[in-house]
DNA sequence: GATAATATTGAGAATAATTCTCATTTATAT
DNA sequence: ATATAAATGAGAATTATTCTCAATATTATC
């Protein structure tokens, strides 16, 4: 089901804001937002949309999945649009670049703590830090 | 080398402060500990310390890789002794409990980067999230 | 152990991130 | 078109963190 049947099936309005907020993260694929960013961005189509409904509605989209929380170490959240496919971010500490990471065995993962303790996994959260291609070409020039 | 050792050889000071703050990790190991949970405990030592003392001893702690964050999905960071072994965390999202978790393949999946992108790891952070067996066994109860 | 140089601290102001309150607006079922 | 309740905007409130600066404490040197 796409975000706008999950807000209507479970008996929450698709309003305007809501709509915007989705179509910015459409807009910026790959790259994680935080809720300042998308008031920034939502308000070029809204230009009254208020930051609080940005933060409600980030919040409503997390829980219905729509979009996923993305940690990087940094103070604020980030989110990016939830695509169905399992992935991580690899973050480089120099300019700060996000780039996707396919390459995580879930499974495996989930399957070795279940063996070795009682625990229930539902989720994880990974991200890998370092350097990117581009920040250490820069610093051998 | 130990935290003392090396808080002096970077030419930092061992004050009263970073001491209380230093045992205070030690006196909980495997808890990791935000900011205010610090200073209420290293009060209990030092009376009249004050919070921005604690930010800036656990900043400095961490640089110095005495302590290390540990991602636990919440507003305030948290931080924990580095003891040497690499470990991550399985987080009760019911009760907040925490309970470490040391089957991490590191040299596996930092493989695996190295071989799919230019992207030179320093580090990785994980954080597995779930039931833990307590709040499994009372749910069922 | 006293002295001097300066790193560190405490207090509180300042900033940043997030949440809350409440009157007004808007989406949607009828 | 109307009624009802969900959602919003504005700004206050809260929480987390950083900054400023005068006072204090650590450490090297005598
Ligand atoms: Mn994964
Ligand atoms: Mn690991
Ligand atoms: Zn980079
Ligand atoms: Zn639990």
């Amino acid at each position: 089901m796409d975000a706008h049947g999950r807000v209507k099936s479970h008996g929450y309005r698709m309003t305007r804001q809501r709509r915007a907020v989705i179509e910015v993260f459409a807009e910026h694929p790959g790259r994680p937002l935080n809720p300042a960013d998308v008031h920034l961005l939502a308000s070029e189509k809204m230009p009254d949309i208020g930051l609080a409904t940005v933060y409600r509605a980030l919040e409503l989209l997390c829980e219905l999945d729509v979009v996923r929380r993305v940690h990087l170490h940094e103070e604020a959240q980030h989110y990016e649009l939830n695509t169905g496919e399992h992935r991580h971010h690899l973050v480089c500490v120099s300019c700060r670049g996000v780039f996707p990471y396919r390459g995580c065995d879930l499974e495996e993962l989930e399957e070795r703590v279940r063996g070795e303790s009682d625990f229930q996994v539902i989720s994880h959260c990974l991200s890998i830090f370092g350097y990117c291609g581009e920040c250490l070409a820069s610093a051998k020039a």
